[in-house]
Parts: C-alpha cells; structure tokens; sequence
DNA sequence: GGTCGCTATATCGCCTCGATATATCGAACG
DNA sequence: CGTTCGATATATCGAGGCGATATAGCGACC
C-alpha cells in the first residue's frame, strides 16, 4: 500500500525520502500519514525490486538527498496495484483511499470497476452489521451504540460511492465512442458474477 | 489494544484461544477480527506480565483447550487500558471502538472524559482535513472528493460523540448526589488544559 | 556564540497480520 | 465399517508497519 503510494508521487517527480514523507501527508490531505519506519525499508524494497532508482550525492554529510525516481518496471507495478482487487483486511479503507487519490492514471472503465468493488465490500460489511444488530444477545447499549454508528457510517460510504459511480459513467457515456461504451456497459453489467 | 479487548472478555469468563477468536467477532460486532498471529503472542505476553493465568489439560492431543482466565493484575491493567489517552496513530480509530466497548466498565464519569478527549481528536483531524480542503494547490478532483468525504464522515462522527456525551452527561446528573455532581463538572472543566 | 528547530537518513524492537502446519473430533455418507 | 469432511484448537513463520530515537548538518534569531 506504502509502495503504491511511494509510486505515485514519483510518477510526478523524482524526490527524496524526507521530501516524499511530507508530500504523503500533503497530497493525500492527511488522510494518511507514514512513519520513517515503513518509509526507508519501503524505498530499499522498491529499489532492490527495480521499481525505483536512486542517485545518491548532492550535499555533504547529513543533508545527502539520496534522490528517487521510478523506473519502466515501477511504472508497471504502480498501475498494477492500482487495479489489485481488495484483500479485505482492516487496512482495506486506507488502501482504497491510497488507490482512489492517484484515480486519474485509470481509465474511466477502470475506475467504475474499482468503485463498483469496494461498494460490494462495503455492502458486505454492512450486511454482517446489520445481522450482528438484529442479535438479541448483544444487550449492551454502548456495543449496539457502536454497532449502530457502523451501520450509519457505513451506508453514507455506499451512498457516495454511489454518487461516485453515476458521475463516472455518465463522463464514461460521454467520453467513449459508441462502440466502446456497448462493450464497457456489458463489462460492467458482468463484473457482479466474477468478483 | 488486543489485550485490552481480551482481558475484557475474560472478565466475564475464562476462555480459551479460539473461544476468544470468536468471541471478539462477536461481541465487537464484527468491528474488528483478530487473527491468531496476534491472538496467541498476545496470550503469552499477557501471562508472562502475569495479567491471566492459564490452566491447560481438558483434552488430549489438539483438544487441549489451554483455558485463560484473568488475574488481579489483570483487572488493574484492564481499567489502565481502558482510560489510556489517545495515541494518536492510525489504529487510534480501532482502539477507541474496543475502548468503548468495554465502557460499562468505567464509571460515567470518566466515560465522559474519554468521549470528549476522542472528540477533541476528531475536531483536530477535521481541523486539518479543513485546511487542506482550502489549500489551492490540490486540484486532482478524487484527492478532494475523498477529502470532502473524509469532512463530512467526521463531522458526523463528531456529532455522534455530542449526543452520546449530552446522554451520558444526563444520566450522570441523574444518578449522582449533588456533591459528586459538583465534584465532576469542575474535573470535566479542567480535563481541556491537562490533556 | 549558543541553542533552537528544520532538514535528512537510518535503525531498533515490538507488534500485527495472513497463511499455514498439525492434530483431534464428530457427523455424514455409502 | 471405513473414510472423508468440516469444525475445533494451538502454534509458528516471515513479511511488514509503527513509534521512538540516534545522528548530524544547517540557518535563523537573539
């Protein structure tokens, strides 16, 4: 998920660690902080992966700007992660909010697929919320509290998705020729099935 | 956190390691899952600092059924947990829900202080989601969709909070004798300047 | 001229996680 | 009767995330 965001900053412009720990905060509005300790380690694997190249150098001692820049390989790998499909974890939110802030490097098509998949996750979630409500056992108020926030909070989610969705097809509609418009619309209407 | 959420559990009775697995999905309304690579080291440190005992035996071979129940230290630690202040990471979310899950636990007086402290926290999130939606320079439409979204899902948290501190804050009134009332109300007034 | 705070890289230990190994048991099936 | 399947149950592995902290050059300010 770090990688991925490491990525897509460097897509723009090659930078260094310090650089790139400040513009995580800034680019992503600070929905998302990272910490040195998931940086560095982070920037050793992309580089031992080919994913980025470093040139040390410029400044002396303490202030060397080890300066990163993706590479052809990591520019496949960002569009790679950007599409994965959801591992539905506990960090599954901050992914997809990682994802969604670099939307624009995906086609249209792309997005709508991406969007579609977590309101299904989420509609999952909701369901299992909605079935653990509807348990009489759960007796405590401050349990159901939570319980009952979930649910609100997370049929808000759907609802934006939703609204997500709609204007992205309708630029989708717009954008697209006639005859890619018929075959994404047969994507879309199959996508339910296969995931 | 994990071991808040357990020592919670065994509070109401012993356990074993997968009991507790289930439990957690259960009683937490499926708002959060443990899974045995936390559970199990979290077991064995928690009996190492001598927070829960364990009896084993029950069964042969896999059917052991190591049974875990909680200790007086334990109980000390449990409420230690259950006041911490906030840690201000990116689990600070998950922690607050297993906190309060827990809340019967404290007494409403110092449920109020932790509700208000998580509000503060989300004044202070929204605070900075505020300013970066100001911030010009962000012009990448899903970057401020998602911080539009991330504005109004904390605003709604936050008023979540002022409704469930105004229904403490009256059951408080009601239960308590006036001296303890007195006593509370300048405790809360305090709380802002020593946190 | 001292010290405060920012820039910058790096590492430590602890914890979390998903996957997987291992093994027992009951029920279901033919 | 055997066997196969799924639930119960404990445990560990490697990869990775995180907060704290070390180190050190640097400009600004008083």
């Amino acid at each position: 998920m770090i990688e991925l965001a490491i990525l897509g900053l460097l897509k723009e412009q090659p930078m260094h660690g310090y650089q790139l720990k400040r513009e995580l905060g800034e680019q992503l509005g600070g929905l998302w902080r990272v910490s040195y300790g998931s940086l560095y380690p982070s920037l050793r694997r992309l580089e031992r992966d080919g994913a980025i190249s470093s040139q040390g150098a410029a400044g002396t001692g303490a202030r060397r700007k080890t300066v990163y820049a993706i590479t052809d390989e990591g520019e496949r790998l960002f569009l790679e992660l950007l599409q994965e499909p959801p591992q539905e974890g506990q960090t599954e939110d901050t992914r997809f909010r990682v994802r969604m802030a670099f939307f624009r490097y995906l086609p249209p098509e792309t997005r709508v697929r991406v969007l579609e998949r977590r309101r299904q996750g989420l509609q999952d979630r909701l369901a299992e919320v909605k079935m653990h409500l509807r348990d009489p056992g759960t007796t405590d108020s401050y349990q159901r509290a939570l319980m009952d926030h979930a649910r609100a909070a997370t049929e808000a989610d759907i609802a934006w998705l939703t609204d997500l969705i709609r204007v992205e097809r309708r630029t989708f509609e717009i954008t697209a020729p006639v005859g890619e418009q018929r075959r994404a619309s047969a994507t879309l209407r199959r996508k339910e099935r296969t995931g």
